[in-house]
DNA sequence: CCCACTTGCTAATCCGATTTAACAAGCTGG
DNA sequence: CCAGCTTGTTAAATCGGATTAGCAAGTGGG
């Protein structure tokens, strides 16, 4: 890519000394025995020539590349991507490793293939990331090897999964409801899915509503009725307008994500109703969008930076890895969309 | 990271040939002669091991590791990141390349040692990237060096360089909003950048009011008004919201992004206002929520795929890389919130 | 004075490919 | 019949480090 590069041989030669003090003395080994001067010469000599380690080199031997592969269904589509990927990049970054990002599109042909050329570069583990939480078969490619599932579950797959903890989540909208004093009236936006149209809500859907039915019974409270229905803005709107046509007046909604709450604002501004004067609205994802509604919306975070983090902290970690679900918790972004029920 | 994998000593003693013959071989080679029958003996034993080569041995020797390297200010924060890495990614993987992404949050120290970090796994090519289009100076460790400036200019360093075409955007604003009739009462919301507090007004703000200016003089129309204002969903309202209230009656918006777009949808609300009945609004970058705006927002989309996809491909394609500034089209994605002027 | 130890350092090998140099066998033409 | 050319193949060097094995010089005890 330039002019020649300055080798670990040109350190020592300066140092006047072999190629074999020089790699132990830059190592900073003490396991063989250099002289102070000798040590200090060589940073020296490596210092003066702005030496850097070939890793390329460094790897054939060592076997370590320092460097990770993550392999994701999609990274665009989904506002998921850019945090999973910085909090991966940093963490990986912190102990001196490199990410390499791919992503195969859901195509199984095209996950082996991007399988195959990150092991052919010798990455140390691989990540094998969803967009959204879901169950997986990984690639036969990644049997044996050392990966981490990020926010996907593969049982009978020996490997550890990262995911968000969307039952507590669930839990904790309830509280959140519970504790502006809603008992009555509580609606919730695209739950359940027993025929799963949308499959993000597979597990996130079903796990955060039983979160919420769990704590709403416990605090004496119950769900008016639950709306069946896609994740979209359309959708929200489109259920909502209808819910509220068939003569229902909720006092609060626990839409199951983000757009679907964006599409029950419109619908809720449409009908002169305000939020959260007429109507509570509790969400979960923490979307760009949130912040920016009017008000803006309550909402149980994603924690996207934090399943990347420790998806690439659990590969850096020594020894083997296990099987295990690690659940990271989903904070409450409290905002302005949940009120006091209204009265009458 | 787990069993021993094959090598191509391993292919070459199960055919029966040198290694040598193998490497030839498995490469296709055919600047050294080598009979039908080990030819095939070769490929056959390849195939059989499943034989992989292992890439960072063969870079040490060929000096090429079929790896790009792109660092950026932000991949977070903004819907940018997505989309350029998913361009930059499938060109590389097209050409058998890997990406290695990184992310330096502006700060000067973490670019170069990121860079370092790169330069020292050999990477073949680098792409410095920014996440709105402006003005940088690259780290020195990037001079003299195989680099492309994705979505940012540095005059004075020897590099391509690949940008939205903003100017031809504002063009297509003005012709859009021309060819549905209007010419007066329109307004420019967060244009001109004198003192740009958002510092993506510094190009693509001036640029689009450039454009947009240009054409709307050609057509026999203009400018009623430019509001200068940071480029959020609150100053969107919020300058909207005083425009209104100021007695101006806007025929058509020009909003200088999808954000401000959304803030002024909000005051138009407010006031009372439909769009596109009583009021236009052409807006810039096609954003998620472009699309799920009740009605739907017309605007120019940035090429965030295109930009990413093309700056692989220069890095990518032999010889020397000149520093040229590539303009990628932004399209006009027509949807609902331009109709005819409002009357009276 | 000799043997055993320590100290400090280096030669040689290895990692897994690519590439250069060279060589054996067969064939051809004078 | 031999020099010279093809043809097919391989030994060895190379890339830039890490690692193993070993060696020379100095030290100390008996």
């Amino acid at each position: 890519m330039s002019e020649r590069r300055i080798t670990m041989a040109d350190v020592a030669r300066k140092a006047g000394v072999s190629s074999t003090t020089a790699s132990f003395a830059l190592a900073g080994r003490t396991d063989m025995r250099i002289s102070d001067a000798a040590r200090a010469r060589v940073l020296e000599a490596a210092e003066e020539l702005g030496y850097r380690p070939n890793v390329t080199a460094r790897s054939l031997r060592t076997k370590s590349t320092q460097t990770i592969g993550l392999v994701s269904d999609r990274i665009t589509t989904t506002p998921f991507a850019g945090d999973v990927i910085r909090g991966a990049m940093e963490a990986a970054r912190e102990q001196d490793n490199l990410l390499f990002i791919t992503e195969a599109g859901g195509d199984p042909a095209a996950e082996s293939s991007l399988v195959h050329a990150l092991l052919d570069r010798q990455v140390d583990a691989l990540i094998y990331a969803s967009m959204f939480t879901r169950y997986v078969t990984p690639p036969k490619e990644l049997f044996g090897r050392r990966v981490v599932l990020l926010n996907c579950l593969a049982p009978g797959f020996a490997a550890p999964s990262v995911v968000p903890d969307e039952v507590e989540a669930g839990r904790d909208a309830a509280r959140a409801l519970l504790a502006a004093g809603h008992t009555e009236g509580i609606w919730a936006i695209g739950g359940h899915q027993a025929l799963p149209a949308t499959p993000e809500g597979i597990i996130a859907g079903n796990e955060r509503m039983r979160g919420l039915e769990e704590v709403l019974r416990e605090g004496g409270a119950r769900l008016e009725g639950v709306v069946e229905c896609d994740w979209g803005t359309p959708d929200g709107h489109r259920e909502v307008t209808a819910l509220l046509a068939q003569g229902h007046r909720p006092r609060a909604l626990v839409c199951l994500n983000d757009r679907l709450s964006f599409g029950a604002y419109q619908a809720l501004a449409e009908a002169g109703l305000s939020v959260p004067g007429d109507v509570s609205v509790i969400s979960f994802d923490d979307q760009d969008i949130a912040s920016v509604l009017r008000p803006a919306l309550t909402t149980l975070r994603l924690p996207h930076y934090q399943l990347g983090r420790l998806a690439v902290e659990l590969t850096l970690r020594g020894g083997p890895l296990e099987a295990v679900v690690h659940r990271v918790p989903m904070p409450l972004q409290e905002r302005a969309s949940i009120g006091a029920p209204a009265t009458g």
